[in-house]
RNA sequence: GGGCAGUUUCCAGAGCGGCCAAAUGGGGCGGACUGUAAAUCCGCUGUCUUUCGACUUCGGAGGUUCGAAUCCUCCACUGCCCA
């Protein structure tokens, strides 16, 4: 299989622009997809065009990863209803700190490879550009009719938002760099989400034009991730899920994988990971036999966990899953050494209180309330007068359950669980 | 610059001076059922409080009223139309 119906099969090309196939079987070839440095940590949205740019590589194309520290600055509409709000320079240079260290790991840099990953970000040629040579040397080879037809701005036309001259201008901008990646790396291949589809296409347009028709400029993008339930992609409760262990611990975003629903599963294995075809035709089947061992869940889990934190990182998740979720039983809780406490509950939220408080007795919703498990004591009540919490794997009967020393595990940890999935390692200090 | 419409709790969207912490839907959270799935059903969804209740919310600032999200004035923002 090439490339392209590698990525065919695999459900990820949306969109593609004629002769790009032929192009990457021609030669190889520099393509580069966008990162937005709106946050100091890609999140698993963004890992579908590191798996794109991962593909190319393997592909023996060069892979080039732009990130948007001058696009960043406006702000693109794509996909927004709401005029965006801009970044100072000094969070944008954190996250594009944050985000260059990401991708290091997914992309192989070193310059004696061939085709080694290269990564740019536009800042450094959009500061040396005016306002007036701008508009003179780029502005001109486009109409304002043809960009108001492109989707993410006609919507925000015909909605009732409006849509500012600073994000109007975004998709020029983007096209620049396309002509500027063009011209300068030889990269005739731009590459994205399929929310993309419009401003890549203003690049190759510009490229097109600004060449005198000579300049060839490539395009595809990949479908929007969905969920069969149509929900958003990528969100948990507590928000979006990263790729930063700090900001999601490895055990949490094995347990987000694990989550899927049968019918995602088996869409996410073929984009998430590098599995052959015959191997995940065979997942299938089983999986679709008796999709109650969840086969295919823990394989996706497993192959991204591995490849975003590493294979201890893996093992100690699944460690964790099995004693929280297993059969494990109060008494299998109790059984467990500090070492091994701590060890299960390495990517487990952790919470304190003050020791004089259990010592005195208190009651449950105090308890939750003031570790900050609960952001009120309201809703630390309500929860527990729905049943929802439990500790040592023990449900509580209600809010006026008091806690004791004698719930205590090795005399200062207690496991307090919110609903099914939520743990919480209190410590008492 | 002129005219018109709008700004409500996470979102959408009701809300006619007291019965409004504010309908309804969505989302979220919890429960039951399961497979840590989906679908379904049930409960919760401003803060504090055991209940009664108290307190803070309806773009902002003032005002009218015993009493305002609801009326008036000014300001800000947005959309539409005219110039």
């Amino acid at each position: 299989m090439n490339l392209i119906e590698e990525l065919r099969w695999r459900g990820m090309l949306a969109d593609i622009t004629p002769g790009t196939e032929a192009q990457l079987l021609k030669e190889p070839t520099t393509g580069y997809v966008g990162f937005d440095p709106t946050a100091e940590s890609l999140h698993i949205g963004s890992l579908v065009p590191i798996l794109l740019l991962m593909h190319m590589q393997k592909a023996g194309h060069t892979p080039v990863a732009l990130i948007g520290g001058a696009t960043g600055m406006v702000g693109d509409p794509s996909g927004k209803s709401d005029e965006r709000n801009l970044l100072d320079e000094a969070t944008l240079q954190r996250n594009i700190a944050g985000i260059k260290a990401q991708l290091s790991r997914f992309l192989h840099f070193d310059a004696s490879q061939a085709n080694a990953a290269k990564l740019v970000n536009n800042y450094d040629w959009f500061k040396d550009i005016s306002f007036i040579g701008f508009l003179r040397d780029v502005g001109k080879y486009l109409t304002v009719n043809y960009m108001m037809a492109k989707d993410s701005v006609r919507k925000r036309i015909e909605g009732e938002t409006g849509i500012s001259y600073t994000e109007f201008a975004y998709q020029l901008m983007q096209g620049y760099d396309f002509y500027h990646l063009y011209k300068n790396e030889g990269c005739k291949l731009q590459f994205g989400g399929s929310d993309q589809w419009g401003n890549i296409t203003t690049g190759t347009e510009l490229i097109r034009r600004m060449t005198n028709g000579e300049g060839e400029a490539f395009a595809f993008t990949c479908p929007l991730i969905t969920k069969a339930d149509g929900g958003k992609f990528g969100k948990t409760e507590k928000g979006n899920v990263w790729l930063d262990a700090g900001r999601t611990s490895p055990y949490q975003f094995y347990q987000f994988w694990l989550n899927a629903s049968d019918e995602d599963a088996v869409r996410w294995i073929k984009i998430f990971t590098f599995l052959p075809k015959e191997e995940i035709e065979s997942l299938t089947a089983a999986h679709t036999e008796a999709p109650h061992q969840r086969l295919m869940q823990k394989k996706l889990a497993e192959e991204i966990t591995v490849l975003v934190h590493g294979r201890q990182e893996y093992d100690f998740a699944v460690q964790a899953s099995e004693i929280l979720f297993g059969n494990a039983t109060t008494e299998v809780i109790l059984s467990l050494s500090e070492t091994q406490l701590l060890q299960v509950m390495e990517g487990v939220p952790a919470h304190e209180i003050a020791r004089a408080k259990v010592e005195a007795g208190i009651d449950a919703v105090s308890l939750l309330a003031d570790s900050g498990i609960f952001p009120s004591r309201g809703e630390a009540r309500k929860t527990l007068q729905g049943g929802g919490v439990s500790i040592n794997k023990q449900k509580l009967d209600g809010p006026d359950a008091i806690i004791g020393m004698d719930k205590l595990l090795h005399n200062k940890y207690l496991l307090v669980q919110k609903g099914k999935r939520n743990y919480f390692l209190l410590q008492i200090i």
